[in-house]
DNA sequence: CGCCACTATACACCGAGTGAATAGCAGGTC
DNA sequence: GACCTGCTATTCACTCGGTGTATAGTGGCG
């Protein structure tokens, strides 16, 4: 998620090359998936197309180009606009979760079945991170805390959605074979991010 | 997210075309943000390179082809797994918040203003959508539920991490100028998904 | 008669991300 | 000392998801 801006926080203190930028994004950002070098360099291209960064230094002793890339003051003005405003919070009304629910509905499958499965996914990676949080330092220890906040949340949505599943079905509009007879009218919803 | 299983799942019933797959999709699925156009043709496009549709029939009725797809035994396996096989719950160890408050760390910025910035903004979402809630249809609820439940995630993590942030700021290993100086111990994260 | 809205699709483009290829250098080993 | 492994460092080709725009016919309305 926008890893762009968070190369552009590690360039700020100083420069560096894309190498070391690599490291420190997967240490610091994630540390349980590493960033794929092509996507690191491809970042950086983008970034110095848009004269966020500049290579500042291009070593050729003997062996590939090591190029040190450097924050511009563009660069530091962005990062500091991306620190500063807050992340949109769920900007828009959409859930795979509920995709697959509405799905079961529209084709006559059992709604429980599916959420009792995604119940028990959600349980075991629950106590997986747990124990993982147990002898973890305070950085991925809050990733953990994040990561089970939200399978809490989705907890609690499946439960709800278990208990309202017989009223979905019934108020769900199911789908009519011929396009021309299916009366489409929008649902309505608006939204200052709409 | 994954909108070709959504059309999948739009098709299994009865064969359609295009335009009415966006259709249905945005009443169904995303009654908020409507799919672009470009995006179904490209979706289906895969969909039929990949097998699991078929161009059912073509009416050239003197207007612009008007291509019917429909779902092959390969594409209801496909559909069904999909809905059998649960979601994988939060897999990775990863979050722009957390990006942004460890950045935050990292480039001396002080990390209560971002996280107080990012409350407001979540309150005032959470006041948008409750009004929204209340006179929304069952779909329309669930999703906005949905979203409630993640904000509120969302909070628990902030003040949670408000809590944390002088030790954050201690334990956080800071950034060093000389890349040969900077000791580089991986954080040995281990996880059945890794 | 001209304009707008609707149905319907295609095309060009961009960002994010994956995987393989390349290439030099350091260190250990049989 | 020939070979192999592993590390530093970057590039390239490719796919996917997604946006925006062009195209084109049809029906209604003033």
């Amino acid at each position: 998620m926008s890893t762009a801006h968070a190369l552009l926080g590690l360039l700020e203190p100083a420069p560096r090359h894309g190498y070391d930028l690599k490291r420190l994004f997967d240490r610091y950002f994630a540390p349980d998936r590493p960033l794929a070098f092509g996507q690191v360099y491809a970042t950086l291209g983008r970034l110095e197309r848009d004269g966020r960064v500049v290579v500042a230094s291009v070593d050729q002793a003997e062996g590939p180009e090591r190029k040190t890339y450097a924050i511009t003051g563009a660069g530091e003005r962005d990062l500091d606009d991306w620190l500063r405003d807050p992340i949109d919070p769920e900007p828009h009304l959409q859930a795979t979760l509920f995709t697959k629910v509405t799905l079961a509905v529209l084709t006559g499958r059992p709604v429980t079945k599916l959420l009792d499965a995604q119940r028990h996914a959600h349980l075991a990676r629950m106590r997986e991170l747990t124990t993982l949080r147990r002898d973890a330092a305070l950085p991925v220890a809050l990733l953990a805390d994040y990561a089970l906040f939200h399978l809490e949340a989705d907890l609690r949505w499946i439960e709800l959605t278990a208990a309202r599943a017989d009223e979905l079905g019934r108020v769900i509009p199911p789908l009519i074979a011929d396009p021309a007879t299916a009366e489409v009218r929008p649902t309505s919803v608006e939204t200052s991010h709409a």
